[in-house]
DNA sequence: TTTAATTAAGTGTATATACATCTATCATGC
DNA sequence: GCATGATAGATGTATATACACTTAATTAAA
């Protein structure tokens, strides 16, 4: 048992709480949760998020967008592949011809309307599991932690 | 402004409180900022993990891996392939030739005693940053969440 | 005004994620 | 012993993620 491996139990139970492997851990079994839900409307839950985002901003460019999403500009690009596909979305030039406006089509707000109270369904079920107030805490935590990363990677990068 | 799309403004502000979206989002910056803190390891934050939980767990089954991960099956097996490339873990069959046991090499141990360090800074440094009073919620909320979506696995699938 | 620096976006590559399906092995019943 | 069902894992395919690098267009400098 001594052989090799001086295990070290405190480093474990460190990093059993890795901030970073139980969000990437909740992210999974929420995610699974939510595309589960709207399986009806033909969306995965990242594709309903965009066209929300979308709707909001107008017809933003792909950097002003990816700010919004805080995602990075080349996710984004590989993310609006699938709804640009399917016709849900349209990307232009501006009048910049470096930018890409991107805007909702017709169709693409029917998808979110049809999509809207399976959404809704889910993210109800999701407050009342945790309780209003615990559900309030969590999304208040996790914008501090949103806060928190942007100023480091301003600072460190 | 009112010939397409009668704008639900109510709809929208649900949506930016989407769980779902602001999970991914967090989950997002934490894991590029555990990535770059990492980066002197040659180690991703997921592998870390990957790593960690195999020295904890000894030498476990696929099956019992993901479990303890709460990570799908074949996410496992295509997130142990840079792992088994750089020769960290091994994977061998056990007495049940249908299972296959994941264990820790020599290698994989030394390159989890240097990345460990690095990765205890990265968690301090977030712990600071939120205080620890926040992070401590947080990780609590967390754990409250995958609890409640398993049930709801369990349930509803 | 021509050139150099800057900016917006896309591509190449690699990892992460998971559903549907397939393959191989084991256990069970006859 | 053999057929049948159950189980462990891998593969095919598609989406999600981001770094390094490239391309194209604009702006700034000379």
């Amino acid at each position: 048992m001594h052989s090799h491996s001086p295990l070290n139990l405190s480093r474990l139970t460190a990093a059993a709480n890795c901030t970073c492997f139980n969000l990437r851990k909740a992210t999974r079994v929420v995610t699974q949760f939510f595309d589960e839900k709207l399986q009806p409307s033909g969306l995965l839950v990242n594709q309903f998020t965009l066209l929300v985002a979308l709707e909001q901003a107008g017809s933003p460019t792909m950097k002003t967008l990816a700010q919004i999403l805080v995602m990075d500009r080349t996710t984004l690009t590989r993310n609006l592949k699938p709804l640009l596909r399917q016709g849900l979305i349209s990307v232009e030039s501006g009048q910049d011809q470096r930018e890409r406006i991107v805007t909702l089509t017709a169709a693409g707000q029917v998808a979110l309307a049809k999509a809207f109270p399976l959404w809704e369904e889910a993210q109800q079920q999701v407050i009342e599991g945790l309780g209003k107030e615990q559900w309030q805490t969590l999304l208040s935590v996790l914008a501090s932690t949103v806060s928190l990363m942007q100023r480091n990677v301003e600072i460190g990068g």
